[in-house]
DNA sequence: CTGTGACTTTTAGTCCGTA
DNA sequence: GTACGGACTAAAAGTCACA
């Protein structure tokens, strides 16, 4: 059961990191605009740790995504 | 922010209690299969807590839907 | 600017029983 | 079969020092 699990929060974090990166934003000021910590939004980016409901509708908030955006399989190249 | 978040939860609450009614589970055997407390997905149905993502994968998982059919504002009628 | 480990505080998630 | 409360345990949230 931990397969899905497994492979989307991997996927999590690269859409993360890829959103961010699309926003020009440090993980510093992604984790200032989201009210979370520095070092946490590093940890969501190497795929530590199992985010709640809550932190990824702070992060989708930021970076403009749905949360969708953030657990699915998002990011075409460009439509 | 957590206006977001508010009505996501709410969602969540509402389509895991259709997609169990659909698939003919109770609250007990969905807990038991999800490998859950029958009190949690309760807690869940009726907007309260936060739940992890690993919590959204088990769910979605036992109830043959993508977790973004939980978080969004999925349930079409009959595709 | 980011990765990482160690750490404390808060909360998720469990288990009990009651209605 | 479900809502709800209390007490409890596991884990997430959130911080810090250092590479």
């Amino acid at each position: 059961m931990g397969r899905d699990y497994d492979q989307i929060r991997k996927q999590l974090a690269v859409n993360i990191r890829v959103l961010r990166g699309q926003k020009g934003l440090s993980q510093e000021a992604l984790a200032l605009s989201a009210d979370l910590d520095r070092t946490y939004i590093s940890q969501i980016e190497r795929g530590v740790g199992n985010p709640s409901l809550l932190v990824l509708c702070k992060l989708a908030t930021i970076l403009e995504a749905d949360v969708n955006d953030l657990v699915g399989v998002p990011l075409p190249p460009q439509a």
